[in-house]
DNA sequence: GCAAGGTC
């Protein structure tokens, strides 16, 4: 009897996948092939044996994920509900349209098969794709078998393994995935509808041509953190404040050279110190050789390629950006030319013929011969391929695939970079560069000063690899012992500068190091900040917060939120983990998660006044409809009792009365009219205790002090759930303030108000009941000192140190804290530049050009001292005076190079071993007078 | 109109 033939249906993550895979499983036949709905997953069929049974294959793709997740469509509009209901509202994940082309294959080949093989990538998201692929397939046919095969590069030995030993798909991997996907999208949509209603309207926010009317400002815990990054950087930068410091230096020349010594102290910050040091080596300049120290120094090749590493190597080779860079790469992947761009791989599989990738580039013109000369073993160049430590278990470092010497359709960059994959992949089979390098150790007056020769012996892989160098210096040969007297011998002066900023390959570092986005999306992240406006590249590919970009971040960070900072996907990320290793349980991280992001929500809703303060600061105040008080639902104060479906928000009318109504209406009617005494009302997180049903949130009133009777409170906590007191009987005494809403809201009610129906209990209303903390709503306690509360950057602080603006610096005059340097962008001040406090009590404020240069200096002298007890503000005022007599130093000090202290020979001249004057001096660096400094009586006067 | 993650 013959065996019954299996019908398996197997799929992969891409089509190349599909195609691969078959190939290798239907060798040495070709798999015949047919196209499926979809135009790019074709499907490919060929006869497998597994585990003995003979098996009729159909092998189709889907394109990454299958489905999306969002909320449904009636929740999709930005008006249909308050953003916090967001974190609560119902997700559905479907398949969109332009993936059902692919769903409808599947399901047509499920009907068709009786075993589900899932040949999906080894990583979380593609253990989360293999179920949605299960759910398309079982949807139609639930007598499907379903295996996974597991395999990590798509290498013959790898695949028939795989095959052979199929295994589960794991649900724990998946389910990390969901949770991913749900708190992104949740955290993503509240904070973006809630900055973007509150804002884009408020603002004049004329970035880069966009008059901001259609602007989206986004939040997304992945672009943020980015954001972030460069803003910090840009920050420190402003910060920073240049210091000199001073430093010996010492060259000898002779016959076979010139040797510059350094000092090994490195630099001095205190001037007096380094002067009193430089005369005892002035006086006693003989320098002795104490120590010459030879061995041997590597120089090795770059651990195999990644996505992260091409990414950051065309950035600094090619001045590419990420983003081009992929797009580039993913044409060379598809036209078969390199591997899979996005790899976290960098170690090679000992199973990977590399001898096989460097014979195809043995014919290009260029580096042809260096891979001819890698496989001779006569030339002992072969190396093994470091392992970088990183192994995603799905992809192989990014390595040539298929020969080429330019084809005619390629641009620049395609060659560019194919040419890097090609060099990077034969630098790393290569030995290292072989140096001999010599250190040598003078002594002069008892300070050391050290000299670095390196004389290289075998370029090995930098012969390939063009784009790293390893300088040689020749320097003169010395001996232990040996004695000279040095050519020259100065006291130079150098500035300490701040970092540069950020540059694509720093980016891709720091968020590589934190975790932010993954090899496939961080370029993504980085575009997006340039697409919303928050940031900039430059013409030297380096990244600056636009005014949004910084406003944003800054108002964040004035709330206390560490929004801004990659700690929360950091966290995010260890849960997902313990998600995937079945230590947490899907259901449990997406409720603390978001019970945690929903207060954190709520709270920042409350503090959005530091959010529009920090963008008052760099953009105008807009007199465009919407805006802070008219924003979209206003906030929930409780679930409708009357309809039981929607919420009820507080709202501010037009004529600046309050009353909570059902976003229901029209067709829930039902309202709370609230006290026309109330100027300010925000609701809190503090629940009622009493009404149900619960939750209702309670509302902080601040009431006209003019319109309420002397024995009632200004500031009132309250709820109106009908148990309130002292809400009804203000209600009662002010009436519910809007004229025309007075006879209006028995009409608008669909029946008695909440206020009025429920019971009322007496004395709930607490003035001072116990602190609740607005972070994590439990009592005892305030939010400033919640444990649960990320805790506040330190980071900030460096904001709150000196700008560096030429020489100016502006000093509180309440607080005295240095007050950084801002530019205003308001319609009549725009581009000019002001000082003002960080501090927000202090209210101090100065326009940069209202400070008289002089008089502002001399006043900045005497803020600088009086705010300066310590050591770092002592140095600057002895710099500031031993600067002033320190000839020629100053001018050329402007251009921010290390300047000459002393500038010719003077006074007493020194004569070297060969007979020439050396250039030592003894002008005193206080006065300019021929004596030693440390004799100088203008000196000891001060 | 919102996120981040796959992929073409």
């Amino acid at each position: 009897m013959s065996q019954r033939i299996r019908r398996v249906l197997n799929v992969a993550e891409k089509p190349s996948v599909a195609k691969a895979v078959s190939e290798i499983l239907s060798s040495p036949r070709k798999p015949s092939m047919r196209e499926g709905r979809s135009r790019y997953n074709k499907i490919y069929e060929f006869e497998y044996t597994i585990c003995g049974k003979l098996c009729h294959m159909s092998f189709t793709s889907v394109t990454g994920h299958l489905m999306e997740m969002d909320f449904e469509e009636r929740y999709r509009k930005w008006g249909s509900c308050d953003p916090v209901s967001l974190y609560e509202l119902p997700i559905r994940k479907f398949v969109p349209d332009d993936k059902l082309d692919i769903k409808r294959t599947l399901e047509e080949e499920a009907r068709r098969c009786d075993w589900l093989i899932l040949w999906l990538d080894c990583d979380r998201e593609g253990e989360n794709i293999a179920y949605e692929v299960i759910d398309v397939c079982t949807a139609v046919n639930n007598r499907l078998q379903i295996s996974r095969a597991k395999f990590s590069a798509l290498i013959v030995s790898e695949i028939i393994d795989a095959v052979q030993n199929l295994i589960q798909p794991n649900k724990n991997k998946a389910d990390a995935v969901d949770a991913r996907q749900e708190i992104d999208l949740r955290i993503g949509a509240s904070f973006t509808r809630f900055q973007t209603i509150l804002l884009k309207d408020s603002f004049v926010i004329d970035v880069y041509g966009n008059d901001g009317r259609n602007m989206v400002l986004s939040y997304g815990p992945c672009q943020f953190p980015t954001l972030g990054f460069i803003v910090e950087r840009y920050w420190e930068i402003q910060a920073h404040e240049p210091e000199e410091f001073w430093m010996i230096n010492c060259s000898h020349a002779s016959e076979d050279g010139t040797s510059n010594f350094n000092w090994v102290r490195g630099h001095l910050f205190d001037y007096t110190s380094a002067v009193i040091v430089y005369e005892m080596c002035v006086q006693e300049p003989t320098a002795t050789v104490v120590n010459v120290k030879e061995q041997r120094k590597f120089k090795h090749p770059p651990h195999p390629l990644n996505t992260i590493e091409l990414e950051k190597r065309a950035s600094r080779y090619y001045r590419m950006s990420s983003e081009h860079t992929m797009k580039v790469a993913e044409d060379l992947y598809q036209a078969g030319f390199i591997s899979y761009p996005r790899t976290e791989t960098d170690s090679f599989s000992e199973k990977t013929d590399l001898r096989g990738i460097v014979q195809q580039q043995q014919q290009h013109p260029v580096w042809g011969t260096y891979a001819q000369q890698l496989l001779d073993p006569g030339t002992e160049l072969w190396r093994n391929p470091s392992n970088g430590g990183h192994d995603d278990k799905a992809h192989p470092p990014i390595h040539p695939t298929k020969f080429s010497a330019g084809e005619s359709n390629w641009t620049q960059d395609h060659s560019r970079v194919y040419e890097l994959v090609v060099r990077h992949f034969l630098a790393c089979v290569s030995q290292p560069a072989v140096g001999a390098e010599t250190v040598v150790e003078i002594d002069i007056a008892g300070e050391l000063f050290s000299t670095t020769g390196r004389m290289i012996i075998a370029r090995n892989y930098l012969d390939v690899y063009r784009f790293e160098n390893w300088g040689g210096s020749v320097i003169p040969q010395y001996v232990f012992g040996q004695q000279f007297m040095p050519t020259s011998l100065t006291l130079d002066s150098g500035i300490t500068r701040p970092p540069p900023l950020l540059s694509e390959a720093d980016l891709l570092n720091c968020m590589d190091k934190a975790g932010i986005g993954t090899d496939a999306t961080m370029h993504d992240h980085i575009k997006k900040l340039l697409d919303r406006c928050y940031a900039t590249k430059d013409a030297n590919m380096r990244f600056s917060p636009t005014t949004l970009g910084e406003a944003l971040v800054m108002g964040y960070d004035d709330m206390g939120y560490q929004l801004w900072k990659p700690y929360l996907r950091a966290q995010m990320e260890l849960d997902m983990k313990d998600v995937s290793e079945g230590k947490k349980s899907k259901t449990a991280v997406l409720k603390d998660c978001l019970e945690q992001m929903e207060s954190c929500f709520r709270d920042a809703r409350l503090k959005k006044e530091e959010l529009l303060k920090a963008m008052g600061i760099f953009f105008e105040r807009s007199n465009r409809a919407g805006g802070v008080d008219q924003h979209i639902g206003g906030e929930v104060v409780r679930r409708c009792p009357v309809c039981n479906e929607s919420d009820m928000v507080l709202r501010q009318k037009q004529d600046g009365n309050f009353m909570v109504g059902c976003l229901g209406y029209p067709q829930c009617r039902n309202a709370v009219w609230l006290p026309g005494s109330i100027l300010e009302a925000a609701v809190t997180t503090q629940t009622c205790s009493s009404c149900t049903p619960a939750p209702v949130f309670m509302i902080q009133f601040k009431f006209r002090r003019m319109d309420i009777p002397p024995n009632f409170d200004a500031n009132h906590l309250g709820c109106i759930g009908g148990c309130d007191n002292i809400l009804r009987q203000l209600r009662d005494i002010c009436g519910t303030g809007s004229r025309s809403s007075v006879s209006s809201a028995p009409t608008r009610g669909n029946g008695p108000t909440a206020a009025s129906n429920n019971t009322q209990r007496a004395n709930t209303t607490t003035r001072q009941g116990p602190v609740t903390c607005t972070h994590c709503r439990q009592t005892g306690h305030s939010s400033n000192e919640c444990q649960t509360r990320m805790p506040r950057p330190q980071a900030s602080q460096s904001r709150t140190r000196n700008p560096q603006s030429g020489e100016t610096l502006v000093t509180c005059d309440k607080c005295g804290a240095p007050c950084p340097l801002r530019e205003a962008n308001t319609e009549n001040n725009r581009g000019r530049k002001f000082y003002s406090c960080q501090s927000r009590e202090c209210n101090f404020f100065k326009w940069a050009d209202s400070i008289d240069t002089r008089a502002g200096t001399e006043a900045m002298g005497s803020s600088r001292s009086a705010s300066s007890n310590t050591s770092s503000a002592a140095r600057r005022g002895g710099r500031g005076r031993g600067r002033a007599s320190v000839r020629g130093g100053s001018g050329s000090r402007s251009g921010g190079r290390t300047s000459r202290a002393r500038a010719a020979p003077t006074g007493n001249t020194c004569v070297s071993a060969t007979g020439e004057p050396i250039s030592v001096g003894m002008e005193c660096v206080f006065c300019g007078e021929l004596h030693p400094a440390s004799t100088c009586p203008s000196r000891a006067r001060r």
